[in-house]
DNA sequence: GAGATGCTTGAAAACGTATCCATGCGAATG
DNA sequence: CATTCGCATGGATACGTTTTCAAGCATCTC
């Protein structure tokens, strides 16, 4: 059999050696491309030819160009990751998490921060949407003005450990095992008012965050307290949810503060809570920047940590051991997260997928401590 | 004027609204579609008919599809983006940095984890090229038998934070300062002995390794210090001469060992530097993975910092600060190193891009003292 | 006024692939 | 033997864009 490449293999190496196409190999293989095109896409062809046009193929090392496959189907592979911020270590597991399962299947993904920005958000999805990246796994930043045209535009999203912030936070029963999905997500269509508000129902991989928040309180309640604080931020909105269910009924407001998503916000955050209000005595954070925030504030303010404050901080980090003491916190599964997500945004289409809700733990090492 | 477009904006929303084409335009606007391609990218046209064009697309709201584009000129925009780890806090900040300065390029970015593993990075490379990416920012695992492919098959490439591994490490003298460019690395070629060798340069964004190692050693011989260890990981070659250099002719081997890229061979490295040289006094970690190895092993041998031994790592992180004592560092602009790796990607082919070394500070807080 | 020059414009040709459809052929069925 | 069926095959088309090319037209120059 005699392979007229394109004469790669050349005593002398060609400037020009564009990459092999479709068309090359037909040629070399004496078949037409169409044949090419099903022996390599596992479409039905004689054992001989399969063999020949393999063979071909790998002679020349014939890659197909997602360039034409993509454009052809009218769609391009892959998918969309957006999370607020790489440098908070959380979303840091949770996209590796996300690549992978992409990298598993093969797929590419293009990702963005947001910056717990709507607008940049919303941006990105423009981007998507040029891209004709029609699969998108987001940590979302806006609600459901950004997210309904994205949906109505065709994409499958899937959103991972949080909610859009405007929607309900009546999260599913705490007695849902992780292993049940629970009810999908209704997002309220932003249609002008002539329009009916149309439900839009959006998979998504969660921690049970009501569940982590309530073991962690009980704990601290467990030790005596009684002033627990809470700390968040962006998309904590069904974590401090969860706090005030556990609370109780009768929750101090002053003790339920906000930051944006910053470092620096975090910190002026802290350090307000613990300067207006000297009497409490425990403090749970949303996340882990809010815990680093804590910590340091409370430092700052030459509170002992756990003598004078006690901290459970959501996540679960490297650094949490490197703390002295060694922060306890609510544990959740950040990689599987990203794993799990990734997985029902590529399996959308064949099956209809639904959410899921993984287990966190309470992982207590040194941070709290007996009431006085 | 009358648009007569897709329907789009009709009391009933078509379950079919095809994004709107060129074409679409074209015929909207009365005009064929080279002008609206034109009008589009900024080539020159009448000013009545570049406004009648806008408009209409604007009416439909138009996007020029990336699939279309790409096919056309053969190359997929954009940037792909290798780091080691994104659960390492100092890749999350150079990420940062490559999606800011993507985002304000309004590129996207495909993201690769390779674990510090050559294969995995090479099958990353595998995918840029079937996506017809041609430009990669990547923190190098392999050595130039991964990259010279890459680069021979027309990419693009910058290295950022790193050389492949058996680039040599001669970095240029640390006279120069940050804002002077480095001379280009030099890659062999990995060609069979029939052709010589041919040296292939690729741009790189760096930290000056060199004067961050020796600063640091530098201190450490200030207060006192002798048998200074150096724990190291994967691509940390250049800080390693580094620090063979700045401790000067007989360097004890057993003070300088390594680690791969995980947590838990960083903590079995710490450890096991600790127990067989007891008599070591300071240790530099190549990286903030092995420092907080180091910072756990001397917890868990009981030996305190700094009393018993002095801790200087590389990286500085949100979480140094929170360590007690608060960590001494050596901190590299992260965010500036991925941002910078960015421009010269998307520059290259206009301007030749050289490489860039920025600078390194020793931030001193408290994990450092003098001997005994 | 004839020719040259500049600008705007649209038809058409790629780019590399997947898929529809018609063709041809051998086998199975009547 | 005539017909049908199934299967392998290749030609042709479409996907949405950019770019080349030639044509049309108005203005400028000698």
């Amino acid at each position: 059999m005699v392979f007229q490449g394109g004469g790669k293999h050349d005593g002398i190496v060609s400037m020009e050696s564009r990459r092999a196409t479709i068309k090359d190999v037909a040629e070399a293989a004496g078949v037409g491309v169409a044949t090419v095109s099903r022996v390599l896409s596992g479409g039905s062809a004689s054992p001989e030819t399969r063999e020949r046009v393999l063979a071909v193929a790998a002679h020349l090392d014939y890659r197909p160009s997602a360039l034409g496959r993509n454009l052809r189907q009218r769609r391009t592979g892959g998918m969309g990751l957006f999370v607020p911020d790489l440098t908070d270590t959380f979303y840091g597991q949770l996209a590796e998490g996300v690549l992978a399962c992409a990298r598993s299947a093969g797929e590419p993904v293009v990702l963005g921060s947001t910056g717990d920005d709507p607008e940049q958000e919303a941006e990105l999805v423009g981007m998507l949407l040029e891209q004709s990246v029609d699969r998108v796994i987001a940590v979302p930043s806006g609600g459901a003005e950004t997210w309904a045209p994205a949906i109505k535009a065709g994409m499958t999203v899937v959103f991972a450990d949080r909610l859009p912030s405007d929607a309900p936070f009546d999260a599913p029963s705490d007695r849902d095992s992780a292993s049940r999905g629970v009810a999908d997500l209704m997002l309220l269509d932003g249609l002008p008012p002539a329009s009916r508000a149309r439900p839009l129902d959006v998979p998504a991989v969660l921690a049970d965050d009501r569940a982590g928040i309530r073991t962690a309180v009980r704990y601290l309640r467990g030790l005596g307290h009684r002033r627990i604080a809470f700390l968040g931020g962006p998309g904590h909105g069904r974590r401090v949810a969860a706090f005030r269910e556990a609370v109780g009924a009768p929750v101090d407001e002053e003790l339920v503060v906000f930051a944006t998503g910053s470092r620096d916000s975090a910190y002026a955050a802290a350090s307000g809570l613990f300067q207006s209000r000297p009497d409490l005595t425990a403090v749970v954070t949303g996340g882990n920047v809010l815990g680093e925030a804590a910590v340091l504030a409370a430092r700052e303010l030459d509170l002992r940590v756990p003598r004078d404050v006690s901290l459970v901080m959501y996540d679960d980090v490297p650094w949490a051991e490197l703390c002295s003491p060694p922060l306890t916190v609510i544990a959740q599964p950040g990689r599987d997260i990203g794993y799990r997500a990734a997985e029902l945004v590529l399996r959308a289409g064949s099956r209809r997928p639904r959410s899921v809700l993984l287990p966190t733990e309470l992982i207590v090492r040194g941070s709290c401590g007996p009431l006085h």
